[in-house]
DNA sequence: CCCCTTGTCTACCATTCGGTAAGTGCCAGG
DNA sequence: CCTGGCACTTACCGAATGGTAGACAAGGGG
């Protein structure tokens, strides 16, 4: 792989677990048998390496939740593909998840651009909300708002860790597996409508 | 105000929006108009004070809850007690909840010493939801996972300042109330069970 | 053969970090 | 009165930080 790359990996690994300001160009060098010079050569600062980490992770996360939409059908199976999609993130590259969260805690200018190449896809999940509202499949309530419930909801139970362990479970793929049949459990019953018009299983 | 607390409450702000690691000691001295040698007095190291501003928002964080409970009612209305009392804290602490958050990110033994002190109404949450469960008002699901899907989605609802000005909205009073409204509207819907049985208002 | 680009290195720099040492003013109490 | 602790200071320190300058090797094209 080119030293850039496993640059770029490195960085969001260590951005995402450690944090931004906790990383340091020496131990992320000392990480890849390179010097910290050699990093500041394909990336002219530390904080153009967090931009470049941020777009590589936008497009990523786009094209997982892309391809995951393809094969999925319409109604509350697309929320389920969604989620599904983002645990297959978090169990092959939970580093990725860690990052978005560490993004948003950083703030502007991290976070605005991250959210600005997000816009399409948030976008098209709010429409996806509203549509499904009017058809009456699911319960009616501002949609971006609704968006950022769940949003936070999958993230939580995909990334918190930490309370994770106080409440006695050890993060494990099985454990992972158990939380994702939670998670939408909890969605299903957040987003539906009650009356039964049509559950879609 | 003794200086002593005058530092923590610089170093909850501090730490719960520029983060921990990104706080230095003579930054905060120098916002308090004395010198780093004056914290480094009244607490060992970095260290300590950040476990001081754990253990003071630890009591803080169950004081807020504990007596937000003790005028609720049962069922439903003790959520939606929690709710307001957290989002209460939202408005006039703000850093509180974003400092929870940080330490969360943290990972050991910072956010391990925070979940331990708050295990106490981490157990009595968590049994208060399976008594639900029990009397049939709410979802048969995981206690413990529901409760950190709900934490989660509190949290996020309350802190996520960033992805709300992605969705369109701007951080203030009006839209934390809002945010409120709808979030209790998620909650309600997550939580209580289908068959009309007590809805409880 | 030469030259220029690409990638990496060694060497260095100014600044900032958390932390130590050694006072200094002050006030209470024997 | 003076001694001792409390709160806080000035003066440092070594390590680590992000970043610069410049050399060196490899390789491709004229």
């Amino acid at each position: 792989m080119p030293t850039k790359e496993r640059i770029l990996d490195a960085a969001l690994a260590s951005f995402g677990t450690r944090g931004y300001e906790a990383t340091s160009l020496d131990a992320l060098a000392a990480g890849l048998g390179i010097t910290k010079q050699s990093i500041l050569y394909h990336f002219v600062s530390k904080e153009a390496l967090l931009e470049a980490v941020i777009d590589d992770s936008a497009v990523e996360l786009a094209t997982a939740l892309e391809s995951a939409l393809i094969g999925a059908g319409a109604g509350w199976s697309r929320v389920e593909a969604v989620v599904r999609s983002v645990f297959r993130l978090a169990a092959r590259r939970p580093q990725l998840l860690g990052f978005v969260r560490e993004v948003s805690r950083l703030g502007p200018p991290a976070a605005t651009r991250l959210m600005h190449e997000l816009d399409p896809l948030v976008a098209r999940a709010a429409g996806f909300l509203e549509a499904e509202m009017d058809a009456g499949t699911m319960r009616r309530q501002e949609p971006r708002l609704l968006l950022l419930a769940a949003y936070s909801t999958v993230i939580g139970m995909a990334t918190e860790v930490e309370v994770l362990r106080a409440l006695g479970f050890e993060p494990s793929l099985r454990s992972l597996v158990t939380r994702r049949g939670e998670l939408l459990a909890f969605l299903r019953s957040a987003l539906l409508s009650p009356e039964p018009s049509s559950p879609l299983a």
